[in-house]
DNA sequence: CTGAAAGCGCTAACAG
DNA sequence: CTGTTAGCGCTTTCAG
């Protein structure tokens, strides 16, 4: 690897202006007329010195870095990482690079890793932000920065989002248990000021209440697998009956539900019938293999991603809008009709 | 969020030179004795107007980016996910951001990766390769950049890494396998070309000769689901009897070999015992619990980050190391006494 | 104690 | 068709 050679170098070795070369090396020789041979010879140096441009220097002059901020609440959760996995490619496709910021779903981080991205000059952001606080991002849009947010979102306003769409989701899948002929039904829940855990019990509660039932029990407050099993510890010494159906609003959740149910040895779907939001590859080899609301991640962060670079390039004044893709339920072995 | 203001704009309103604005807010003032008000003004007014000093400029000037480039395999991989949380949370830390790209295990996109950051001006790079082939790194080196292997690393040679002791997780893994009776057991591999794979094959084969077990089977060739449930097919359908325990060399493995063992009807530990290299949270919930080779993945990322950001910061010549952690089997019901 | 000026590497008026 | 020059925002030498 030779010493980063510069613009001057090759313009000095071509004995042209550091002008000259810039325009040649841009593919603007033909716009302005520069003759065959002195744009054949630059470039001829250029790939013999393997001249690469320095991108700060661009930045700093073009006020565009071509990078984008990429800010998860937690890149370790298998959803995170696949959508983490598939921007990452698809922006590198259209020639930006990821800075990555980790939240880990606290808000006073999520804000200052905000402005460290913004100090950085990032072009844009995507971001799945922690709560429906919402100020931060507001300032940014408002400062003509492009923002696009993927899976959370804030309910009301107009802020641009791509995700999921959870209602759908949640009331599709409580139906199917409900056909399934279940009438207790509790649905354990993750972070409760996230639009989608929002829209998720939204449509779990009109499920039940379009086919008038009466018992079903909305439980916990985090996406993670000790609240999922915390609740279904209670849900199963708690005096009432316990219920014969549970929807998991995470995968994660599923996992400490599984954790309880196997230690009061309740089986699946015997005593106790399981459907889980977010699919993941794990689910076909539980025992039973466990039904799941798959999120159309793949699409997620592809469309968020060409989407917001689009805006970008087209400079688009305003990014508005706000995507809900429909998930697919799985069907497997864990729900019984009773 | 105010327009963006420079320090030129905190000279003219302190009524100073930039040279002294620059000194002041880098914490300067002492060394020059700039006057306690100047100072203080100066640090008044870089408030009030929320300066923060272009970084893109200072890279410029600086040659010094303050990023890191983190180029991993398959970031959707709830290993290299989570090695990517901790590295991105420990790098913020320390005042580093990352810069992240995703080879798909593919050596040509490797290359293209690194070029890519290398054209950013990152301090350095962490990285886990896709296979043995190394003149890229090389030449990196030799060109004076950090660079550091997490997991993935170079057999032979002194590029520095940090890994898991693979040989040791396999030597002892194995070594329950058969001091639980087990003459009869095939080890399904990943990627051939990678040091981790290498060596828990061979801890695998030495564990098997040394108890003088002749029958033991190696095959196998890539970290996928798809894999783990090809061969298992194959091994149940050779006329060979049945190996009666498997070790699988990644998780993503172990989920295929579950499929195809429920195709054939075989229950774990019943008629195949199972233990499995990575250990992942749903491994407690599959029936039965899998017994697994847990990998010290937050220390292998928090080392490797601290190691080379110190060594970035004190300038020392050339980073050196090469640490194998030890990883932890973790017993669960997968292994039957026979 | 403070400032003028050079320059990091690049692009783009403006001027021929 | 090509070059001169200014300047992006910052740090640092050199000169008071």
């Amino acid at each position: 690897m030779q010493k980063r050679v510069n613009i001057k170098t090759i313009a000095d070795l071509a004995g042209v202006s550091i002008t000259t070369v810039s325009r040649v090396l841009n593919g603007l020789g033909p716009k302005y007329r520069i003759s065959e041979p002195t744009c054949k010879r630059i470039f001829e140096i250029a790939e013999e010195m393997n001249y690469k441009p320095n991108i700060i220097a661009q930045s700093l002059r073009l006020k565009k870095t071509n990078a984008i901020g990429l800010i998860l609440p937690d890149i370790g959760n298998p959803f995170f990482a696949t959508l983490a996995r598939i921007i990452t490619i698809e922006s590198k496709k259209r020639g930006y690079s990821i800075i990555l910021a980790d939240t880990e779903d606290n808000i006073d981080l999520e804000q200052e890793l905000m402005e460290l991205l913004l100090d950085r000059n990032i072009d844009a952001i995507i971001i799945a932000p922690c709560s429906q606080t919402r100020s931060h991002i507001e300032e940014v849009i408002k400062s003509g920065k492009k923002i696009i947010l993927v899976d959370r979102y804030y309910i009301g306003g107009n802020i641009p989002y791509v995700t999921t769409d959870n209602y759908y989701g949640a009331y599709e899948a409580t139906k199917y248990l409900l056909q399934n002929g279940h009438r207790d039904i509790a649905c354990i829940q993750g972070s409760t000021d996230t639009a989608p855990n929002i829209q998720r019990v939204k449509g779990f509660t009109d499920a039940c209440k379009k086919f008038g039932v009466k018992h079903f029990k909305i439980a916990g407050d985090s996406f993670t697998i000790q609240n999922g099993y915390l609740e279904t510890k209670l849900l199963l010494s708690s005096s009432m009956s316990a219920p014969t159906a549970i929807l998991c609003l995470s995968s994660t959740i599923l996992l400490g539900v599984l954790k309880a149910l196997k230690e009061a040895d309740l089986s699946v779907p015997d005593n106790v019938s399981l459907l889980s939001f977010d699919n993941q590859p794990f689910m076909d080899y539980l025992n039973p293999p466990i039904s799941s609301i798959a999120q159309p991640v793949n699409e997620i962060g592809t469309f968020a991603t060409k989407v917001l670079i689009d805006s970008l390039e087209e400079g688009r004044k305003k990014l508005n809008l706000s995507v809900k893709l429909r998930p697919q339920i799985i069907l497997r072995n864990s729900v019984r009709l009773i």
